[in-house]
DNA sequence: GGTTGCATGTAAATGGTTACATGATTGT
DNA sequence: ACAATCATGTAACCATTTACATGCAACC
């Protein structure tokens, strides 16, 4: 999904600064599962007003930059649908955590811990968002589908952790310790 | 991670062709969280190989181009186990399936089916392909980690389509038969 | 006769991040 | 004082994908 594509998803739910259009990466109702940077978001959203996929309303705002709040036209929501009808390709992830990981033994007992400790910290953190999330009242039927997939995979990814991190660490311990006979 | 960084870590296993290190991303080790294609790995190995990280012998074959079998040098060792030593940011996950899904109120039902089916034979097939690898004999200790980690979450994502999937179709169906009216 | 697998590589195009530039306000 | 939040935008740089170029062998 490019840039622009996303931001005309996150219009779909409402009118939104492109500042705001970040947040919804970060911690609206996108987050966790796409991204986007300003350097990318500015130029996509000129252009999609240049397209007519948009429109938008400056307000001044004192001490800050006027405030351009985007809205989708008719035609940004008929482009919006119309990627909807793309074949899905598979998943990408790219998952420097799990780089590491995968060179477990070559890392210091105490490192693998730490960096443990840091993913399920994550995990437990975006799961507790989420229920924030949720007790903000009721969300769209699709946008509810995704978040309860989001939480079963972050469930099993910390719990997983959580179950074989001490055997992980106690093999690699073992084998330092005969690497060093 | 990249590309280079990618190369190395496939040559610490073993060494390799350009040819074969893709295959690594899409059978072998490295399956299903990371990836790279021929246009990125031929050039980073061309670099690898100036800077010294990777020496490369050429087997002359008849039909095909000479196979060139990269192998890691201790330089190029030392650096991947620097790279190790990176703080990993939090993993990156672009879905086009969960983009799709987000808007399931504008989706047939039909579509809808269609896409979670052919996500849960995905995910159901990775699984079977874990199997296979496990069958061909133990693996390093982070591999096997990391693996075991992959087999937990794609486990729980088939599972939540799987539990959801009727509940989410159902009231999509409602909403257009409300829409309808 | 067409597709898949083997095998390498280049170049154009894409698409994005990072860093910079600016600046008020609020909290620590 | 310093960092964070709000707020927009540009430009240089980076990495990667996609398409192209080549060609044999094996399978269906």
């Amino acid at each position: 999904m490019d840039v622009k594509t996303l931001c005309l998803a996150v219009l779909s739910k409402g009118e939104a600064s492109g500042y705001e259009i970040k947040k919804a990466f970060e911690e609206g109702p996108f987050a966790h599962f796409q991204t986007a940077s300003f350097g990318a978001i500015y130029p996509a959203l000129a252009r999609l007003a240049d397209e007519g996929m948009v429109t938008l309303t400056e307000h001044a705002q004192d001490g800050k930059p006027d405030k351009k709040m985007y809205r989708l036209t008719p035609a940004g929501r008929e482009a919006l649908f119309a990627t909807l009808e793309i074949t899905p390709g598979p998943d990408q992830i790219r998952s420097d955590f799990l780089f590491l990981l995968f060179f477990a033994e070559h890392l210091p007992p105490r490192r693998i811990n730490a960096l443990i400790d840091a993913r399920i910290a994550f995990f437990k953190g975006a799961l507790a968002h989420m229920d924030e999330l949720d007790a903000q009242g009721p969300c769209d039927i699709g946008h509810g589908f995704v978040r309860g997939f989001g939480r079963a995979v972050y469930q099993a990814a910390a719990d997983y952790l959580e179950a074989n991190r001490a055997e992980l660490i106690n093999r690699v311990s073992e084998q330092n310790r005969n690497a060093a006979d």
